[in-house]
DNA sequence: TAGTGGTCTAGACCACAAA
DNA sequence: TTGTGGTCTAGACCACTAT
C-alpha cells in the first residue's frame, strides 16, 4: 500500500522536525510531486495522519500539524497492544494463569462461536516501569489461535498473532466503564479493594470478520490515562 | 456532500431492516447502480458507516452488517453532545453557574488564546431519565461564541453553535481517566464523596482549526458506559 | 473462474482562505 | 485572484473469497 508507506514516511519526517518550522505539511500538490504519487495516495496518507491526531487539514489553508495532549496516554482509537504502545517503556508481564477451556453458553455467545469451542483463558498482570498498570482477563478462540504457551503469553500477543501466525487483525469493539476494584484484581495490582478502576472490554476481529479474542482489562486508576480523537460531522 | 447523504440513506435502510435478511449490504456495484453515483461516493459512504461501527467490509466477500455491544453506551469516537446522543431519552440540564471571566495564564494556555481573553465559564448538571449522569465544567472562548445566556446553556450548546451561530465544528481531543469523586461534584450528582468517577476532558475545534471550547466532565460511574471502535492497522 | 472489495491514476470542478 | 483542500467522475488493475 503506497499511501500507508507515505503516511509512515511523513510521520517520520514530522518526528524528525522537518516541518516544525512551517507548522504545516507541504501542500497536496507538492507532496504529489515530491513522492511521485497521485493525489489519491497523498489524501489517503493525510487521512491516516488525521485519524491518528497528528495533523488536521483546513480547506483553503493547508495541512496543519497538531500538538495534542496525548503524552503519557494510552490510545483508545487504535489498538496494538501494550507492548507496542509503550515501546519507550519497560513492559513486563506476569502470566497468572493460562489454560485451555471449553466455551460454555455465555462465553460462546460473547465470542460468537459454538458451545464447546476450545478457548485459551489467560490472566496477565502488565507492569510498566516497575508499576503494575493493568490486569487482563482474556480469551482466545483456539480454532484460530492454535497454540499459546507461557512464553508467548508473557510477550506481545499481537505481534505473535501477526508475525508468527500471519493473521491480519482488523478492528476491536471497545467498551469502557468504571467500577470499584474487586479483591482478586486489587491483589494483582498491589492496590486497595474498592478503589476506582477503569475497565476496558475488547472484542477483537480479523480482517475476515472472525472474532478471535475477548478481553476484560482492569487498569490502575493512578497510572492509566486514555486518549482519543473524536470526529464531529454534520 | 453526496456520500454523506448516501451514508445517511443506507443507515436509514439498515435501521428499517432492509438488509437484515442478507446480513450484508449490496455490493459496491449494485449500490453504484441503485443510487446512480460513482464508486468514490459508495466507498466514502461505506467508510463512514465503517467508522461508526455499523458495517465492516471484507475483501472478496462483501460488506457485512455489524451488531456491536454499543447499546446504552456513550460514543467516544464521535462527539455531538449529550442532547443529540441521548435523543431517545429525557435529557434535562441544571445550569449551576454561568459567568463571563477573563482567561488567566493556565486557562489561556489550555484554550490556545491570549491572556485576558473573555471566556464563558459554565457549570451544568446533566440529568437523564431523572438520574444525574454528569457534571460539566466548560469554557467557551467568547471571541468565537459571542453570546451564551441561561436559556441557551440549558439546552444543546452544540446545536446552538451549529444552527444559530452557523459555525462548523470539526473534532475534539479527548482525555479520559478515573478518580475519586470530589465533594462539590458529588453534591451535584447526589452521590458519595470518594466514589469512583469517570472524567473526560475535551478540547473542541472548528473546521478552521480554532479551539473554541474546553471542558472537564465528571460522570456518575453507575450510569455511564462508553463505546469506541478501535482500528488495528499494519 | 467469476465476483468481491482494495489500491491507484488522471482529470474536473467546487468551497474556502489568504493575499 | 490565486492557491488551498473537498468532492466527484471514469477507468484500470490487484488481492482475496467463493464456487
Amino acid at each position: 500500500m503506497k499511501y500507508q508507506e507515505l503516511a509512515n514516511i511523513i510521520r517520520k519526517e514530522m518526528e524528525d522536525g522537518v516541518y516544525k518550522e512551517a507548522l504545516k505539511l507541504p501542500t497536496e500538490n507538492v507532496l504529489m510531486e515530491k513522492y511521485k504519487v497521485s493525489r489519491y495516495c497523498v489524501r489517503n496518507a493525510v487521512n491516516i495522519l488525521t485519524k491518528l491526531g497528528h495533523v488536521y487539514p483546513v480547506q483553503g489553508s493547508g495541512i496543519f500539524i497538531r500538538k495534542s495532549r496525548r503524552e503519557g496516554c494510552l490510545s483508545l482509537g487504535s489498538a496494538k497492544g501494550l507492548t507496542e504502545e509503550l515501546a519507550d517503556h519497560a513492559v513486563t508481564t506476569d502470566v497468572e494463569r493460562l489454560e485451555l477451556i471449553h466455551a460454555e453458553q455465555e462465553l460462546a455467545e460473547r465470542m460468537k462461536c459454538e458451545i464447546g469451542t476450545p478457548v485459551y483463558f489467560i490472566i496477565r498482570t502488565r507492569i510498566v516501569d516497575g508499576v503494575p498498570l493493568a490486569v487482563e482477563y482474556t480469551y482466545y478462540n483456539q480454532d484460530i489461535i492454535k497454540k499459546v504457551d507461557e512464553k508467548t503469553a508473557s510477550g506481545s500477543m499481537f505481534r505473535y498473532i501477526k508475525t508468527e501466525l500471519g493473521l491480519n487483525i482488523s478492528f476491536a469493539d471497545r467498551i469502557l466503564y468504571c467500577d470499584k476494584l474487586p479483591e482478586k484484581v486489587a491483589q494483582y495490582l498491589a492496590r486497595e479493594v474498592g478503589e476506582p478502576a477503569i475497565i476496558v472490554e475488547d472484542d477483537v476481529y480479523l480482517v475476515n470478520g472472525q472474532m478471535f479474542n475477548a478481553s476484560k482489562v482492569y487498569y490502575n486508576y493512578k497510572a492509566a490515562k486514555f486518549f482519543n480523537l473524536a470526529e464531529i460531522k454534520e
